[in-house]
DNA sequence: CCTTGACTCTCAAGTAGCTCGAGACTGCAT
DNA sequence: ATGCAGTCTCGAGCTACTTGAGAGTCAAGG
């Protein structure tokens, strides 16, 4: 029988880890004495910790390797634990090998403009929205804020409020500055069907915008200047080798009297 | 302004998180009302956030973050930490990938035997050992343990102690069971540079063992059957696209009058 | 028999990045 | 006045240990 620190020098595991073990009750001591509560292990207990580590190696949690060496799981059991651990690495695997994909990226625009943007592109997943929406031909993006005053002058006084910021899609599969197909949609509560017309006369539909992974980038400042964050959000879908896969949408995230300024962020569907 | 609620929502972030940037200082609200602690944000703390998501992306630690987006550092440092990363990075793919081969190994295995084997093969690292060691070639495995005893009978009275188990190297580049290459190292003090000869007259040397990578396994039983224990090690090996680096070891690890019979660990160099 | 030093014990806290729950306020709509 | 959804703080929980404090134990040397 050896005592912790010889059982530690043995099987090269540190001390505290072996407590550990013992504690956690994968690795009992062969003995404990009553009075000390020092620990005694026995050499024919190697194997067992052997098996631990083979085990951790792979991947389990020590509460995996207690059930797969002291509740006789059935060899289906077995089986179906390790496929999903194998699943779950390559997953990581996968997961990890476009990290650094991103990293290399990263590296390579340090290089070429010698520092990281203000303003990053990100994915994020968007839930379906429940809508009331105004879909026209515009000739000129400012109609679009007019769009937009129209719908929350119909929308307030009927007593229908908004349950997120109002964002405008984008149908045109290309852009052309002179007839701009926009869609302005409010979000609200799912049980709200219809509003009234608005002052000028348009009709509201009802829908659904279905979510889904977006790129997402924020503009802020002047809306004059937001070409740049399309161009942005445009090579960083090329560059991660994703595409578009459904209208774009511009989201209005900050009240009009915003002292900053206005806040748009643009969003584009990506599989 | 928005409150934690709403900000999350257009975040696409849970409170909790938020909360937690806000504590640890990383996007502390735009403003905090000092009567009710109510936190308040403005969208344009987006593209804050969206620098926070695009770094934790990148694999950086939340202090990491907050060094890059607050302490300005210089480029250089910014490209050191990316490249840190980076073979962190690819590092952890290997290892994984590895991992997953295993793990398919294992399965494979499950397969074909329809259970987990008893004793396991796994690597480990050895620091180098300072020894006396007896070398010697003889005709017959059962020579070894006289070996040991007249090892042990003539350092005991010497009053010199292993520091740890005995162990014996095989030196033969292939096995021949009527001639046996064999040292047998007795681990002790780095002070301890001699010992008298033994009552057979064989003479110690005095040697580092060094250490490094080693397959390891336990046989644990008579020493008849240890050829099993080497099957296994060596299947181990293949399988893992190993390859051989220095004579094998073999450590004595139970004293002799341990009831539940030998417990010997053999040893791989591996490369 | 006593001391010394190496070893061991238990218990608590720390690690990273949150999540969850309890108990107490706050804000807004009836 | 009431209700309810939202918010606050604070503490614990997650993994697999590691580290440290303070106290007790063991074997050898004097």
């Amino acid at each position: 029988m050896y005592r912790i620190g010889e059982f530690s020098k043995i099987s090269r595991i540190p001390v505290s880890a072996l407590r550990y073990y013992s504690d956690c009750g994968l690795l009992p001591p062969a003995a404990t004495d009553p009075d000390t509560g020092y620990r005694y292990y026995a050499a024919a207990q190697l194997p067992r910790l052997n098996r631990i580590l083979a085990l951790k190696d792979l991947g389990l949690s020590l509460d995996e390797i207690a059930s797969v060496l002291d509740e006789e799981l059935s060899v289906a059991e077995l089986r179906g634990m390790l496929r999903l651990k194998q699943t779950e690495i390559s997953r990581q695997v996968l997961e990890q090998q476009d990290r650094l994909a991103r990293v290399e990226t990263r590296l390579r625009m340090i290089e070429s403009e010698g520092t990281m943007p203000e303003e990053e592109v990100v994915l994020k997943t968007l839930d379906p929205v429940h809508v009331l929406s105004l879909r026209e031909v515009v000739d000129a993006p400012a109609k679009i804020g007019m769009l937009i005053g129209d719908g929350f002058a119909a929308l307030m006084p009927a007593g229908v409020m908004p349950i997120g910021p109002c964002f405008a899609l984008y149908h045109d599969p290309e852009f052309k500055p002179a007839e701009i197909d926009v869609e302005v949609a409010f979000p609200v509560d799912e049980g709200v069907k219809t509003a009234p017309n608005t002052p000028g006369g348009r009709s509201f539909a009802e829908r659904t915008v279905s979510g889904g992974k977006v790129a997402v980038t924020v503009h802020h400042g002047n809306y004059d200047t937001i070409d740049q964050a399309y161009g942005r959000i445009g090579n960083w879908i090329a560059e991660n080798g994703l595409q578009f896969a459904g209208p774009p949408q511009e989201a209005y995230l900050s009240s009009p009297d915003d002292p900053s300024g206005p806040v748009t962020e643009i969003r584009f569907p990506v599989a």
